[in-house]
DNA sequence: CGGAAATTTGAAATCGCTCAATGATAGTGG
DNA sequence: CCACTATCATTGAGCGATTTCAAATTTCCG
């Protein structure tokens, strides 16, 4: 089994070990971070993107009216992409959990385009697969019930999870709080705390602590009303790319 | 002054003339569209991405409860690109107005992966921006009010249109219907329509036919309260990359 | 154990939605 | 060029999902 650091990679290609290498070289250092701590926070400048290698993080964006999650990330997600095409950073990056991330220097990340093409296109892809999560996001935020929304929320952190295989016997160690469930679903904590409490009312979930089990995965399913996304897998058109490695 | 079709690629980088000839390669035929007129629908079987060459386009998704507008797409913009991720198309392409777009076929994109290095990060970098554009659309739909929501779309198609110089002294020829700006939104029509009167009588914008004049670009930015984002130029990391063109 | 963070609940307010009807505009075929 | 039709804009009335405010518990963490 694969380093779930490397997952997503693997979604779109079998790299060869120059690739491997190659990307291994672009990660330049290692930190950690605490539950609550800022990786990066909106306005700063940029210089690296990062990997995440073990915890939970968010991004997030603050406006005047508060703080809008735009996503939750899970091993083998890159964290401050959409950050490189600016002077300072449109994103907070913020642990959820203890973290892990390593380092990469955007320069480092443009050389991959040069020594790694096909590597270079897997992360194209992972950043389009990522355009598409936050279409549905937008979609569920803006066309559907607060239900809806934590349906969709719910399955979209199981499925990730099911991907690393950390979501053994449909529980998940859940460390957001409702607030932070609140921030990504454009909703207010005290409605997400209606809400969940009407969830284990109907019976689709069970909570106690910090664990949710999903009772009825194809209740949860009918209610997000989200379609599922398959997506492509090594791809004749990338693997066919020369590996050029350096 | 460059074609507008190239203007977004030009934002990152000045390509030399065996890139653009690269380019030029991978737009393999053009098509025209009418207004209304469907240039992909979702769930359809993806081959191709484009390039918007003239008009106006959306994308948008559907869901059960109605349709959400993605992004209001100008000349230069790159059509398709999330779904190149997947199987089957997650978004649908309308032509808002008369439209012609360039068909890239997908392994003409990927072949640039290779020959053109630098062409291929300036276009993930067109991506990045795109995330970085749809965060604020997000955070604006979860965060705030109907006003504000359309105050920051009339900026956003303003900036846009200045920078390819079609929003002459601030008056915007406008092909949205009140239910385009509702999906886009995430309001009901009847509540947009509501809000732009309201716009109107506090003398923020005026409109006649499909034409709006922002009367005071100040006030509706401070309404809408999002960021000014700035965009590198032409990054060392970037312009110093083989060109390699084949 | 103590304090901070997170959850839970009620009551009242509100923003935006739905339904429904009317009026205005624009595109199209004859 | 007109008449016809579909699309789009506008307005009122009533309703409802979600918010806000406030306070009481409970849980978590050091």
């Amino acid at each position: 089994m694969i380093d779930a650091s490397l997952h997503r990679l693997h979604e779109f290609l079998q790299p060869d070990d120059a690739e491997l290498e190659a990307f291994s070289l672009a990660r330049k250092s290692r930190l950690t971070f605490r539950r609550r701590q800022v990786v990066t926070t909106q306005g700063d400048p940029v210089s690296s993107v990062y990997l995440l290698v073990d915890g939970w993080a968010q991004s997030s964006f603050d406006v005047a009216s508060g703080r809008q999650m735009v996503d939750v990330h899970l091993p083998g997600d890159f964290l401050g992409l959409p950050s490189m095409s600016l002077t300072r950073a449109a994103e907070t990056i913020t642990a959820l959990t203890a973290v892990t991330v390593d380092v990469i220097p955007i320069k480092a990340l443009a050389g991959l385009f040069d020594t790694a093409p096909r590597l270079a296109l897997a992360i194209f892809l992972i950043s389009q697969q990522e355009r598409v999560r936050q279409m549905d996001h937008l979609a569920a935020v803006g066309r559907t019930s607060a239900m809806q929304r934590l349906c969709g929320l719910l399955l979209y952190i199981h499925s990730r999870l099911k991907a690393i295989n950390h979501a053994v016997d449909d529980v998940i160690d859940w460390p957001l709080s409702q607030e932070h469930i609140a921030q990504g679903a454009g909703l207010s904590s005290v409605h997400v705390n209606r809400t969940l409490r009407e969830l284990e009312r109907g019976r689709l979930i069970e909570r106690e602590g910090k664990r949710i089990r999903l009772l009825d995965l194809e209740r949860i399913s009918d209610f997000a009303g989200l379609p599922a996304r398959t997506s492509v897998r090594e791809p004749g058109w990338l693997t066919g790319l020369p590996r050029r490695a350096a």
